[in-house]
DNA sequence: ATCGTTAGTCACCGTTAGGTGACAAGTCAA
DNA sequence: TTGACTTGTCACCTAACGGTGACTAACGAT
């Protein structure tokens, strides 16, 4: 009659997933400075030992959450009816508005993002680069047989809108405005989604 | 005849500006995680014992150079004529290319926005919130009396396109690229002016 | 039943960080 | 010359980090 006395359960597989999940939470919730073998061990409630043993190390354990991450575009967008596109401006407009509400739905992308930004180290530089070919593959299936209109620069202006979206949801999270702008409440997002569709809408002509 | 072995020179302003030189220094090239007491006295070449008689510690440290940054923007634009804007428009893109150059310029600047954004913590957020006054100070200043016109929210466009060129300028020192949209060369920089100046004079209507 | 393998734990190392108390040596007024 | 004060340095503490070797115990095949 030996006690069940929560035993460590001897599952790999299962163990390996802790830690996964753990090293995901971590990360979204205290980002990169706090992202390392000793949290993400108490996270997972194993012993860090077992993070060299399973992945090698920080890297292979980066490695796998940005595996796991490849495509969280498609995943937070696949909800989204998605007909076809009228027109450019139209497809634009999706595209933007869509990553808005998916990067400022998703912490965990939201540090990387960062840690891309203050962490200019190989390791990260993988992960970041998974993030980004995501951002771009996306698009492109987006776009389909769309062919932008002529006179405007489009892949610049989508990267500039882009750029601004993230930015502002990455100061919102941590400070709630931007430059004097206040992104705290419902409004003030729509606020800046009319701006920018009216920015689209203005740069390919209605 | 006591030989001059470089005494430490028992000079408390020349010491005080030595660290403060030295902090900034070191969240410019470091980055606030490499920003630490140990890291700026080893910079400075004195004790780090000094910086908490001197400062009270880190806190005070940061508020020294938050203040020594207080008017960052105008001093960078110093140096422009600044003829009076004839039109809202004239004045935007004036306001928006300036902070470009300027942001671009001053690696300190971006390593503190930086920071704001991965750790909002109250020390940080007093310096940020420096940053973000003069930011806006300079906006309302550059404005004079013109006042925007209807029909249009200046306010969220002009906080939009900074942002954006904001997280173009941060992502540029980082890997160089955002989004597929490559910001290394003269030339790639030049087309996100022209794509930002398109946008602003589209936005008030030429 | 035994023995190799594997999952998991523990103890320990060297390094670095922030922070503090004690001390040596200048400086200056009395 | 003495004594108070300031500048600067050093030694030391605790805590946390990344990383590693050794250990226990469960499992599975023979």
């Amino acid at each position: 009659m030996t006690a069940p006395t929560a035993q460590p359960a001897r599952d790999r597989p299962r163990t390996e997933a802790l830690i996964r999940a753990a090293a995901r939470d971590v990360l979204a919730e205290t980002g990169f400075q706090g992202f390392g073998v000793n949290a993400v061990a108490r996270r997972a409630g194993c012993d860090k030992q077992l993070i060299y043993r399973y992945f090698g190390g920080l890297e292979g354990l980066v490695d796998a959450i940005g595996a796991d991450l490849a495509t969280w575009l498609e995943d937070s967008l696949a909800a989204a009816p998605t007909p076809a596109p009228a027109s450019y401006a139209q497809l634009s407009e999706r595209l933007i508005l869509g990553f808005l509400d998916a990067f400022r739905a998703n912490r965990l992308v939201q540090q990387i993002a960062l840690w891309e930004l203050a962490d200019p180290s190989p390791l990260v530089a993988r992960l970041a680069q998974a993030r980004s070919a995501g951002l771009i593959r996306w698009m492109a299936r987006a776009r389909g047989d769309l062919s932008p209109p002529t006179g405007v620069d489009a892949p610049a202006l989508n990267a500039l809108l882009i750029a601004a979206l993230q930015q502002l949801a990455l100061s919102a999270a941590a400070t709630g405005a931007f430059a004097g702008l206040n992104l705290s409440t419902d409004a003030d997002w729509t606020r800046v989604r009319e701006t920018a569709t009216a920015v689209i809408r203005g740069a390919y002509g209605e």
